[in-house]
DNA sequence: CCCTGATTCGC
DNA sequence: GCGAATCAGG
């Protein structure tokens, strides 16, 4: 399989729609996770949470290997050339001139310091708040009002966070009792998944019309008609 | 072991 | 450019 336009639109979506790897490949077939990845990497769309380490960067030059343990001597530079790595170290300035450098990244120009106030005066007269509304209606803070630490935390990915508007008003997993039906209406995971929520025929699960769909008498052999529609509407088709 | 993504490297 | 092999964390 090549990578034709159509399929790498398709990776690029759904790469950067949460999908894995292996997700990919499947769809996409007649290609490997891995064959996904690297595809994606040649596209320059990386950056996904990587169950590997994002720590340490050896840089593939684990050449201070301990007493070296190659388990696959590869023929390939298998000679750890000595003349190797030169790695520009953050140390040693030998004959730098030090200008100003602010080699710190120290507490930077912070806008008040009331913790470490040993002023007599009890800290921070109930000063009025300056605020003006600036263009485009935002408020306008003065200096020192900075909100500073607050993330955002960025929503994980694709999940709704709360019942969309779809689902406003109907039967929700959690609105399931015994006396409700619970027949799918849709699929599990879609935005606007819910269930039937008619009220059951009594003694059953469903309402009477699903359990008209769910309990079918069995018909003699060779008198078959097409099977119903399965709940979920059957296997999803992809 | 299974999964994941990252990286390397021969092709 | 491609992707199997390999690595490494969960």
């Amino acid at each position: 399989m090549s990578w034709t336009d159509e399929r790498i639109e398709k990776l690029t979506k759904m790469w950067e729609g949460g999908a894995t790897a292996s997700q990919i490949a499947d769809e996409l077939g007649g290609v490997s996770r891995n064959a996904v990845i690297g595809k994606a990497h040649r596209l320059g769309l990386k950056a996904r949470p990587s169950p590997v380490k994002p720590n340490e960067k050896p840089a593939r030059a684990p050449a201070a290997a301990p007493a070296a343990a190659p388990k696959k001597a590869k023929p390939v530079d298998a000679a750890p050339a000595p003349a190797r790595a030169p790695e520009p170290q953050p140390e040693a300035p030998v004959a730098r001139a030090a200008p100003p450098a602010p080699a710190a990244p120290a507490p930077a120009p912070r806008a008040a310091e009331p913790a470490a106030a040993p002023s007599t005066e009890p800290a921070a007269a109930p000063q009025p708040r300056i605020v003006s509304v600036g263009p485009g209606g935002f408020l306008r803070q003065g200096p020192g009002d900075q909100q500073q630490p607050i993330p955002p935390a960025p929503p994980r990915r694709l999940v709704p966070a709360k019942p969309s508007a779809d689902i406003a008003g109907k039967t929700s997993l959690l609105d399931l009792n015994d006396r409700i039906c619970r027949w799918p209406m849709g699929h599990p995971g879609e935005p606007d998944f819910h269930f039937c929520g008619e009220k059951v025929n009594p003694g059953f699960p469903y309402c009477v019309e699903h359990c008209g769909r769910a309990y079918q008498a069995q018909l003699p052999r060779g008198a078959r008609r097409p099977p119903p529609p399965l709940p979920f509407g059957g296997p999803r088709v992809r």
